[in-house]
DNA sequence: TACATTTTGTACCGATAGGTATAAAATTAT
DNA sequence: ATAATTTTATACCTATCGGTACAAAATGTA
């Protein structure tokens, strides 16, 4: 009389479905939540409509898994930078790690977070909602960060947390849209450096 | 029998086609070119969709000609910041005017030209080629107006007028995505002081 | 007044959007 | 073998997309 068996009855499904999924994650990478349609995601991930439905729910839950997954990656951005000590490495492996995996060919180019937000009409106005979260909670992460390197002497006391953090975010959306846009490894490197040289020179003490 | 003659005969037009084009730029601006639908655009210009399409063309055709209006507007940013005659006056001038400009209620949110270059799918690929032209165009009018400051001597020998222009298109990109999302103007200007005075310590002869 | 011309509103077009009903196919449990 | 369960493929749904045919309305010209 024990029901509560995990289900491994019926028809077996017949793919994988976290590949499926990273392959939903590339569609959309490349062309927003909007610019996405379901015949593309279908095509991408092998599978037909109501395979993608079964397994997933809608496309809007499509969606914040694949973000899940995109933001779950080991190789994510800010983990790699954090382990630096120093506050300038930090910042320097924040802009430099941007440019490199903007521009990393194995995947769609530029920040999936930051191709998905644009041209959401209202009717996709919690996809809006959800990535500002995240990017939000991404942006909180620089704060804190900053944060404690200004109470270690790292920083100038004329440094506010919050702007550098902006500022930080700004480059990203910036360095995310030219690499979007083509713009090649070794360009954004020079211009991840130039933007590096400037904010530890002023906000950085040495 | 001079038959060129200008057509002012037959039903006068019921509206006012500049106000007209000037309504398009603002959905537009808001929304960026997918996320516009024809509806949301006949209901803002306040005509039926037969009288849009005999006074501008179509979509993209309106799209383009309310891209020309936001870019001849006297009050452009780029224009007002190159009237100051020293480099880092220039500099100061389009961050600071960027923050200004991109927060300004008396229109939507960010530029125009970075809202509109998203989640274009390949349906709509002319529309970002056009965009992208567009940006590359101002992009170019930095790149001379900083190789004329380092010909004047007003430019670190070190400094590479490129990367310096895209450093400040990328903060362009990332000032406009972070006015879209609601940042006030007091915060931009932040962003704006803290990346200007970085750029122009490293850069600037003084 | 009759006509040519242009704009207007209505009503429609085919294509595509996201999403689903349904029944056949493939598996485990009895 | 039969039943229960789950996935599959096909075919369809309604809503909306950009775009247009058509006739009535409004003007200048003859």
């Amino acid at each position: 009389m024990t029901t509560t068996k995990a289900a491994c009855v019926g028809r077996p499904r017949g793919f994988d479905i976290d590949l499926a999924l990273e392959q939903a994650l590339n569609v959309f990478w490349r062309n927003g939540y909007e610019g996405t349609s379901l015949n593309e995601l279908t095509e991408a991930m092998g599978i037909k409509k109501p395979s993608l439905y079964a397994a997933f729910g809608n496309k809007e839950q499509l969606f914040f898994k694949a973000i899940d997954l995109y933001e779950n990656r080991p190789d994510s951005l800010i983990n790699i930078a954090f382990q630096h000590e120093r506050v300038a490495d930090v910042i320097r492996g924040l802009l430099l790690g941007a440019a490199a995996q903007f521009t990393d060919c194995s995947h769609p180019q530029g920040c999936a977070l930051m191709n998905s937000t644009f041209s959401c009409n209202e009717a996709s106005e919690s996809i809006k909602q959800t990535v500002l979260k995240r990017k939000s909670k991404h942006k909180q992460r620089l704060v804190d960060r900053f944060e404690l390197a200004q109470n270690q002497g790292e920083l100038q006391e004329s440094c506010d947390p919050e702007v550098l953090a902006s500022l930080m975010t700004a480059l990203f959306q910036g360095l995310s849209m030219q690499a979007s846009e083509g713009a090649s490894l070794d360009e954004l490197q020079k211009v991840a450096t130039m933007a590096a040289e400037g904010i530890l020179t002023v906000n950085v003490k040495r």
